[in-house]
DNA sequence: TAATTTACTAAACAGTGTTCAGTAACTTTG
DNA sequence: CAAAGTTACTGAACACTGTTTAGTAAATTA
């Protein structure tokens, strides 16, 4: 009988539709305005049927995370074909500056939001984030191999690159760089020189 | 005839009492349990009175803000007397980690919150951010002046640093250090030498 | 003292995450 | 094929949220 069968993959499609549904509404209207009552909506059920698919909100954000993280992987495979890993690891930064700018409510889901992280327990090791940073980490660790900059530690420094690219990020999403006094495009050349000058300042000369 | 002194007086210290009970709530219970209804309360008054005395919450949270800003300076001030501008430069970062992980609520309504923010009119001047970024600045300056930094412009220099040091703080509050797999006692041990390797970085060799 | 202004409140609105009793449809059993 | 059991789903409820507004009591002015 694949009965039982059937059942199951009904449950992961439903599981599939609702994380589709979050997904979208998140994008569209961003963290605020994604509640249980919107993405029921959008699948047509009622709200009490997503906590029969997940235990709670927090879990359907990881899931949507998830999403996140796989939409950036498909940005980050390209560069591996990079094989200066110093020109793929100022490449990695554009990308990582793009994909900010592009899917910014992913990007806090990714990185910002305390909700998702909620479901991981103590302990317990974080797949997706591992993932994207094992690629970041990498790149440098060739570069301190090939002798390209000056760094120790590759987790140390991949970990150090990230911050200050996040740094960036989150001043101009969070409004912060009007510290600056400056325009929009006057904050994006910002950004861009901040990029060069973190390459130039870990470049072995 | 006084009295509409005395009514002015008594306006302002209604509207300190309520920032004061919303700065007690949201250094206790943290931005999520900052209600209106919770700060009003607090002074024993109905939740409609503060908008009497406020447009909206987002204006409440901007006085907290402030308070939040006046309590950084309290703690830079003494800075001023490190006459080697690096020196106070390392010194302003340490300043800057310790009330992150001091006033974590604090920090975030300062640094990271849209809420504070939409109070300020576009091109309008976030006076309280402005003053704190220009302590940093005028050091960053002094380094370039006596030449103990290979800075162009110490705006933006002041800015980059200001950035990796968010960049660290927020990654760390955010948990999404746990890509590091430490402790938390490593992962403290790991901003420390961050600030180190970024004074290192920026000096004149 | 009467009229006006001021300061405040209670209630309402539309929204939130989550739980749970009840129900209808589907599946298994006899 | 009918009865029993299981599964999937819903509607309503609970305790919250920011904000608006009509109504009221007290303070001030005339």
């Amino acid at each position: 009988m694949g009965i039982i069968e059937r059942k199951e993959r009904e449950k992961q499609e439903m599981r599939d539709r609702i994380v589709e549904a979050a997904t979208e509404v998140f994008a569209e209207e961003g963290y605020e305005k994604t509640s249980i009552r919107n993405i029921a909506e959008r699948i047509e059920y009622s709200p009490g049927t997503i906590y029969l698919y997940f235990k709670d909100k927090n879990e359907v954000l990881f899931a949507v995370q998830k999403v996140g993280f796989d939409m950036m992987r498909e940005e980050m495979a390209p560069l591996q074909q990079i094989k200066n890993p110093l020109k793929r690891l100022k490449a990695i930064g554009e990308m990582y500056f793009r994909f900010s700018m592009e899917h910014p409510q992913h990007y806090s889901l990714m990185f910002v939001l305390m909700a998702p992280m909620e479901v991981l327990e103590e302990h317990k090791p974080w797949h997706k984030g591992q993932e994207a940073f094992a690629f970041l980490e990498n790149t440098v660790q060739e570069c301190i191999d090939k002798k390209l900059i000056h760094a120790k530690s590759a987790k140390d420094y991949a970990f150090y690159s990230w911050a200050f690219l996040h740094g960036l990020v989150m001043l101009n999403n969070s409004c912060r760089v009007r510290v600056m006094e400056q325009t929009d495009e006057e904050n994006r050349d910002l950004m861009e020189r901040a990029l060069n000058e973190w390459i130039k300042m870990i470049k072995n000369h």
